[in-house]
DNA sequence: GTTATCATCATTATTAGTAATGAGGTTTCT
DNA sequence: AGAAACCTCATTACTAATAATGATGATAAC
């Protein structure tokens, strides 16, 4: 007899979540699959079920980070699967045990469940990866990035160009980064600015 | 006796393609519901079904609008539902005579294809593709977003730097974007680059 | 109280990019 | 055959960015 393993979704898609459910009911395991509407129903049907797996959209949790992560330590056993369609932080993806991209295949997705199951279940990263530039240099990264000319920036933080430069050249040293189109991917990866709002 | 409705799904993501079966299969219209895995098998199904709905996610046919559009013209009657989960250019969803986004109740999914059965079908805009960038200032921009120098795309592509500086004021004048930063973000809106590779 | 990081600014020399304009040859569509 | 778009290259004058180096004061850490 096989064991249920118990699996709460939350997803505001409902594509996504049937598309899922029905890739879930195809695979070698036996899920009980529980649908819950925003994060405190996810609390309530962990309490009941103790859930091996949460599935949800990193972008669900990307404001309360904190009281995610004070959930997921509560709830010591559970594993957590993001599943994204649309590019998100390196940091917020960080805080799940695996990640399902929207493309994957049936396989890759069980693969992945069946990965999981068969690891330890780690201890989350405390340290959410220091912060390597600094205020100032964030704050010249983000006019960089938004297409401002050295000058700009120095006239828009009132300091002198050569301190731009300064601050760049910092920059660049700490990231590796020379290009301005590199430090844009940077800036976008770490989201400093967004795709969505530069359109 | 109720009408078939024929509808063809391009769609390289399981879990949406399941997602969107069922919710079809959940609506009022009874739908004879195909699967093409690439854009020659939607053309061999169109054939033979003359579907009245083909639905696909544009990013599919970003790079081959010409063909895409040629192919619009051919099949007449066709509908054509783009079904989107990322932030996609506006350009290529004008092609489209309705977009379903991923986030979209059933409901709000049924609406649209009845809206869209309401109404005529109009001409697809010919010239949506006025601003597209030619096949070299693609190579250029690619090129500049990658962190190569005017002169080194001048000497990876064996052309002047004159003919460069050229190819970027036209791609500058086109998209309305001077910023390196800004053409980065461009070029991966519409998916010149990726920002994954990037890292 | 020394070490380290940060933020600020400077000089000099070199290299890179921009603006404006013109122009010739090729391809594609009508 | 002609129009439109594309690809190519050029000149001139101007502006921006980079590299290398040095320096000062402020704050924070140990």
């Amino acid at each position: 007899m096989k064991k249920i393993i118990h699996i709460i979704i939350l997803e505001t898609s409902y594509i996504i979540y049937e598309g899922l459910i029905k890739i879930l009911n195809n695979s070698s395991f036996t899920f009980n699959i529980h649908f819950a509407n925003n994060f405190n129903e996810m609390y309530q049907l962990n309490l009941r079920y103790n859930a091996e797996f949460i599935i949800l959209n990193p972008l669900l949790i990307q404001n309360i980070t904190k009281d995610f992560q004070t959930f997921q330590k509560e709830s010591g056993n559970t594993r957590w699967i993001g599943i994204i369609y649309t590019h998100t932080d390196q940091q917020l993806l960080s805080l799940f045990d695996g990640i399902i991209y929207i493309n994957e295949t049936p396989n890759e997705i069980n693969a992945l469940i069946q990965k999981i199951l068969n690891t330890e279940n780690p201890l989350h990263n405390q340290n959410s990866q220091n912060e390597m530039l600094s205020e100032r240099e964030v704050e010249v990264l983000k006019l960089l990035v938004n297409g401002n000319a050295n000058k700009e920036i120095a006239e828009k933080l009132n300091i002198s160009i050569n301190t731009v430069i300064t601050h760049r050249k910092n920059i660049s040293q700490k990231t590796g980064i020379k290009s301005v189109s590199g430090l844009t991917i940077y800036a976008v990866v770490n989201s400093y600015i967004s795709v969505d709002n530069m359109q």
